[in-house]
DNA sequence: ATAAATTAAGAACGAACGTTCGAATCGCTC
DNA sequence: GAGCGATTCGAACGTTCGTTCTTAATTTAT
């Protein structure tokens, strides 16, 4: 990630910043261009020349998100792990690394009322999950593989189970705020899944 | 639920019923006065002298979506089912009824986009999601007093976990189409979930 | 049959949106 | 310090939105 170095590439970046803001605190539907004055210092003369239109602007919020939040899910587990920790580090740090960065999964958010209109963002959104479950399923043959795992579970099923539990509970928490703990839901999350998909011998004592 | 009478109900019903399509076709920011003209074979005349505003349209519509919604879910559990058989119901059927009746379903994911703005949408969808949860967490009391589940489990988080499975699981099949086997992945739910709430001794053969 | 009330129609309005554009300002080079 | 491209400014435009209002049609009651 270079830093910034021409004034556009600044403005470009400063803008962005304030247009996630607005998604991330009042919905996809608030990002307009007087808004976006508002949060920055700016005219809109600035904004317009920076940017060809008011598009380009919501591509770039949402890249950038999808950029946080993929950094933030993936890339948190570390191949040294056995498959079962591989799993727990699935859940556990995926919700963490999400609510970490509010900003960016309250922007993801806000981007779903697009997906029925949109078949780009429809993508972009199925990618991102796709990849969720691609690795999951990773996960699990490893587990298979090395005995830790019955291999009678469906891991198709099972990866989008993870990745619903990983949606609903930060949508949960993202919603309604303090009502949920989602350190104690990942946890239980992770004592029935991995309890299941174990094999019966490492649960039962 | 009365048959509509008088013209009003019916032109109302009507009304709503347009504003559903569009908003679970095409998204809550599509739901315009000119997209009703158009989904309808009325002027604007009659839109606007059966609702005092939009906002009255849009509130019906959640309104509307959200009856629907509630009966697909709590609903269909009996209370003759044994506990178990209540928690694989709370998930089996919940997820088909709410896919049985996608565009409900689709309506209320689009209404997420104004959680942020609209604390009154917020609560409405919090109300929906705490009663969910609420019922999960008697289902659980009540497997713990029969002996079917163990003591132990956290029921805030269990509870908590049922709803975020089924909300991440009906976001995935409302969002990618065709890519999730919904039965499957409640199946796997069903059985994680209940092979770590219940006592050890039920699941080990 | 006629008067009154209800309902449908569609033109017109102000407000807010995204966009465009010419003038003003800044920063650098020569 | 004059000149020039890059940047900022803010007014103005056309469009679309929700709303309002007048007129016409239809239904209901007497």
């Amino acid at each position: 990630m270079p830093e910034p170095e021409t004034v556009r590439d600044f403005r470009r970046a400063q803008i962005i910043g304030a247009a996630r803001r607005i998604v991330a605190r009042d919905g996809l539907h608030a990002l307009t261009v007087s808004a976006l004055e508002g949060e920055l210092a700016f005219t809109r003369g600035v904004i317009t020349y920076h940017f060809r239109n008011k598009e380009e602007i919501v591509q770039a919020v949402l890249a950038s998100a999808l950029a946080d939040v993929e950094h933030a899910t993936v890339s948190r587990v570390r191949s040294s792990m056995g498959a079962a920790e591989k799993i727990e580090a699935l859940l556990r740090s995926t919700v963490r690394g999400l609510l970490d960065n509010v900003e960016a999964s309250m922007v993801l958010l806000s981007f779903w009322g697009r997906i029925p209109a949109d078949p780009e963002i429809a993508e972009l959104n199925a990618r991102l999950y796709e990849r969720y479950r691609a690795y999951t399923r990773d996960v699990l043959a490893e587990g298979v593989a090395t005995g830790d795992f019955v291999p009678a579970a469906a891991s198709d099923a099972v990866a989008a189970l993870v990745v619903g539990i990983v949606i609903g509970t930060v949508a949960q928490v993202c919603f309604e705020a303090g009502c949920i703990d989602p350190d104690a839901v990942v946890a239980e999350a992770a004592g029935a899944i991995l309890g299941h998909v174990r094999h019966r011998a490492a649960s039962c004592a």
